[in-house]
DNA sequence: TACCCTATACTGCAGCCTGCAGTAAAGTCA
DNA sequence: TGACTTTACTGCAGGCTGCAGTATAGGGTA
């Protein structure tokens, strides 16, 4: 029985329907340029294109280059029909995992220190992401961009992190100052603020812009 | 060897310290309360009370009430002595996964309408999540919060998720007005409209509001 | 009272995915 | 020529998911 192609699958795919590459390059160029829309480990992309070979989808031969051969993978025209096919199935809902925010939930258990310290780690994260794509954005405007015709969709893209990231921040400072009316990080319950804040909430005004 | 105590485990662990549980009720819990913050199968949810027993963090005795026998789970002193310790550690980074994003990044395999679309899922998936809070929090103001003493916690929790709904609503839009602009989802590369995105986007301000 | 259907309360398993440790050859500097 | 680093991977334990399967309790009906 041949494997199933995962979402995974498809975004190695698609990254090779752009040129060939060697294994190691397209782990490492997959590692680099799916970080922020489809995170996934190394050992997993090493495994993937193996997968499209299975799966027919992509072809592999040596290439001998001066004094070491490498392993060259190509898509096939069936692997090019899998990938449109893709673009026309329903997407997976989003998936996102911040641990901060289970400590927030919980922030109970610890004190007011160890609540900061969540909201500092959380800050420290996101701006490493942040100043990236800045700096990603940069390159770009220098003519950077490894496959230029494709330029509007990697910017496209980049607005979405970075609207995201301005909104976290926004949120970590606004959540600062929310704590620091807190004597401690229990029993505060639905006190004056709070009650304010749910108020906003249910009706589904931000509560950060006043 | 015991198991090793995930983040999860830590959870469960949290919600084990509100008041004793049975797993099946320990297991929907988490579920409803945790979907948001750290979203875990019921599959994972039903292992991991079996898994803090093995580490001490929790006991487990039959209940005989009426009919049926329940089994129920309750925190040890060990188990709040973890939970505090994991309090004070490093938390993850945030890890997110949005396939919508990866469609985005790889647009031009497909039509501009593949693109709406995926846009439209997107809007669909999040829109579901922001009602279903929105709508929290309005019983949390006739008094529904199951733990009222820790209101504080949830409503904090739900400011961060109604601006990134928010956030993202807004980006949707955004996008797709930009899409419009484009003749087909290939080629465009580093139009004029682009190329002011770009800018504007390696001097970190905000192209979407303006 | 026997039957059937639904809700409650789980368990086992295949298979995706991750982190880490390990391997081995090629380049690089002393 | 030896030691160290970089390139280029592989194997494995174990976390996690989705799905199928099991078993009992309660409630309605013929």
């Amino acid at each position: 029985m041949p494997p199933r192609a995962t979402i995974s699958s498809y975004a190695v795919l698609a990254l090779l329907d752009l040129k060939p590459w060697t294994g190691y390059e397209l782990t490492h160029q997959a590692q680099r340029s799916l970080r922020y829309a489809w995170p996934k480990s190394e050992r997993l992309l090493y495994s993937e294109p193996k997968k499209l070979v299975e799966l027919g989808y992509a072809t592999t031969h040596i290439e001998e280059t001066g004094s070491r051969s490498r392993n060259v993978y190509e898509i096939t025209d069936k692997g090019r029909e899998a990938l449109s096919e893709w673009t026309r199935t329903r997407t997976q809902p989003p998936h996102m995992e911040i641990e901060a925010l289970l400590r927030l939930l919980f922030a109970d258990h610890g004190t007011i220190e160890d609540l900061r310290g969540t909201l500092d780690d959380l800050e420290t994260d996101i701006g490493e992401h942040h100043e990236a794509i800045v700096e990603l954005m940069g390159s770009y405007l220098d003519g950077g961009h490894p496959f230029p015709e494709r330029t509007h969709l990697s910017v496209l893209f980049a607005t979405f992190q970075i609207e995201m990231f301005k909104s976290i921040e926004r949120w970590i400072e606004f959540a600062r100052d929310e704590i620091e009316q807190w004597p401690t990080t229990k029993d505060v319950g639905m006190a004056e603020r709070t009650e304010m804040l749910t108020r906003r909430l249910a009706h589904d005004e931000s509560p950060l812009d006043d």
